[in-house]
DNA sequence: AATGAAATCCCAACGTG
DNA sequence: CACGTTGGGATTTCATT
């Protein structure tokens, strides 16, 4: 069920960023506020908004939950190096990090470090008995540094979708 | 709308974690469903959730947008380090990056870096001139580092609402 | 807290430019 | 081919028991 990367090149109009920047906000928003503030009538927005889920281009509709009212205290970017860089060491690691729920977010990157993960647990203790299975235990983390959250000054998975960029200025004339 | 930091101790029994866990996957899961999931009634359902959405537990309900389908092929983790942490410096820096649009999330921690932030952008261009005028033109800023996302393994704002807690065993007598 | 009625919203079909 | 209008069905919401 995995390997979903349909990416058939949509083009997004005018009308469709503009729909998208406010269903990212509410997505509960009435098709029929939606309608008159980009003027266009509640069947185009339903159209438009089916498309665009059918394409993959809306992923998921979804509540964001405060992790304080969850008691979820401890926000933490931990950056892992992997011994070697081989793909089963690797898909090994994605798999292991997918599947842990307390891990947020996963990136795997470029610059000497392999991995960059978002970890939101309950409490101290829980984060601590997570990282030791994770990556004390793993035999193939040579090491890692946990940056704990002070402050959580801007989080959310919202993606910016720009005003409009009709032709993407990619020339480099300067 | 911001300084919205209300914190009321809210207190979430097993049917609000249920809920919440439904909601997390897709907010627009009717009532019916949640209901017979939970083994409520839909009116119980539409209390609660208007409830947790009062008290701050439910922050928003958006849409997910994948990032491909608005050219936005750049994800890259940062860590900033800034001369000084004096409270002017840093709240200079968090309301600079509060502020930039592709800054998806901005985090302040321990261990040294300043903060670290996920940001997306369009292309590599426009990814080069906002380092420049985020972080080398930025006097405050000492140095950073970028790790460009190769895989985006894991992504989103979706909390972990963990199954029960009845008890957290929390307790270190300090 | 459960039940029922009213309002609203979502969704499909039709017609038009 | 895409938009706008209309109508039916479902869901949310409110009032009552």
């Amino acid at each position: 069920m995995p390997g979903k990367r349909a990416s058939p090149p949509f083009v997004l109009d005018r009308y469709d960023r503009a729909i998208l920047r406010l269903v990212q906000q509410d997505n509960k928003t009435p098709q029929r506020v939606i309608a008159e503030a980009v003027a266009l009538s509640t069947a185009a927005i339903q159209r438009r908004i089916a498309a665009m889920e059918a394409a993959g281009v809306i992923v998921a509709n979804v509540a964001l939950v405060d992790p304080e009212a969850l008691s979820a205290t401890i926000t933490s970017i931990v950056e892992v190096h992997l011994h070697d860089e081989r793909a089963a060491t690797v898909d090994a690691a994605k798999a292991l990090f997918r599947g842990t729920p307390e891990v947020q977010q996963c990136y795997y990157v470029t610059g000497g470090t392999s991995f960059v993960l978002v970890i939101v647990a309950s409490d101290m203790r829980t984060y601590e008995r997570l990282t030791r299975r994770l990556f004390a235990e793993n035999e193939a983390v040579k090491s890692y540094r946990s940056l704990v959250a002070l402050d959580r000054v801007k989080t959310g998975a919202a993606v910016t979708v720009p005003e409009e960029r009709p032709s993407p200025p990619d020339q480099f004339t300067t």
